[in-house]
DNA sequence: CCTACCGATCGGTAGG
DNA sequence: CCTACCGATCGGTAGG
């Protein structure tokens, strides 16, 4: 019970660290102090270091195994413009829930790309794939743009996410500034996710019932 | 002569094998040896690995610098439409020409973002400004929807070059089959580049010019 | 899960 | 720009 939680806290502080300074960036010594653990306890529980980096990447993508039948299921609901904003909540709110998701995945598919793409190709091509196929359907339509490229259009608004969300919690990473309403702040993070949104939807969309 | 032209193989090697494996993932000896000479002499020309660090991102924000004024001259002349041709193009071009640059500066902004900030605030921060005040009028004269953030759709379009061509030279990275016309095939980068200028420009101006 | 320990490699220095 | 070398730390093992 208390190995099977010392486990958890390994992965959870493993998480963390490598999201925060990278995987060759992060000593196993770090993560058993972060943990309160002697070094060789985290070899216990992971056989390596290599290891544990798989153990942390394979729980980030089952939280989104997890996510990606809520996915489909707002796919699947309602007409085109509902779609895309359930479609679109759920992804930001992926990376939102926990930032280091995002950081964590944009670092391996620098150090890793090869390795990366047989893993997103198990885990994200299935999801990908049915949004496309509802987009060709809203092409035949109408609704949606007949320019629009699907598999990269997904593919484009995956990685806006991606990148607003892995950046600095403060700023959208480059450099945002606030911009006030009366007493309302508007952080930059999110001016740079509507400014997304946005560009998606109306990249995609025919018609503009956007505002 | 030989001195300075080692310096410059060590900017050059110290680069691509930072872009490739980080910075905390290279260490000088790999420097060294890609170079041919001993590891102190790496030290002789930077007195320390994070002296390097410094120097190789010096030189990519100053590759940067001499690029600011060919955007700025494309930001000036003709009208909407061709400005925005332009610029796509010297982005894109930017980071196609080397794609160590996109690499490095994901990385940079990954492992600190906090002095990424004020290096991006000097270096990319005024050719923003250029661009977003050309966005505002472009707005008052209706071309630019009035929706668009121009900030925000400039760094939205920044990040999305960036992480289009770091992404392995194969591919658009996640996944990307290729699409083919009759003999010609297009890459899965290709594809990706190319719906990711056509949803700027979309998302950016009013009226439907484009294709 | 710990103590004790391993060889290898790290960034960096001395001295020429 | 080299040889020779430094202490510190790396991932990992032995043995309990």
């Amino acid at each position: 019970m208390n190995a099977l939680d010392n486990r958890t806290q390994i992965l959870t502080q493993a998480t963390r660290l490598i999201a925060a300074r990278g995987f060759e960036g992060t000593s196993l010594q770090s993560i058993a102090d972060a943990v309160g653990i002697r070094k060789p306890s985290v070899l216990y529980h992971f056989p390596s270091k290599a290891a544990l980096r798989q153990a942390v990447l394979e729980q980030l993508l089952s939280h989104w195994s997890e996510v990606v039948p809520r996915l489909l299921m707002a796919t699947s609901a309602e007409d085109g413009m509902d779609r895309f904003d359930a479609i679109m909540a759920e992804l930001i709110g992926f990376f939102s829930r926990d930032p280091d998701r995002a950081r964590l995945l944009l670092r391996e598919m620098l150090d890793r790309p090869d390795d990366m793409r047989s893993y997103l190709t198990k885990f994200v091509r299935p999801w990908m794939d049915v949004v496309a196929r509802n987009l060709r359907a809203g092409q035949r339509g109408g609704l949606v743009r007949a320019a629009v490229d699907p598999e990269a259009w997904v593919l484009y608004v995956v990685h806006g996410s991606l990148v607003a969300l892995a950046m600095a919690d403060g700023a959208g990473c480059v450099l945002e500034p606030v911009e006030r309403d009366e007493q309302d702040a508007i952080t930059g993070r999110d001016r740079y996710l509507a400014e997304m949104v946005r560009a998606a939807r109306v990249s995609l969309f025919d018609e503009r019932r956007t505002v």
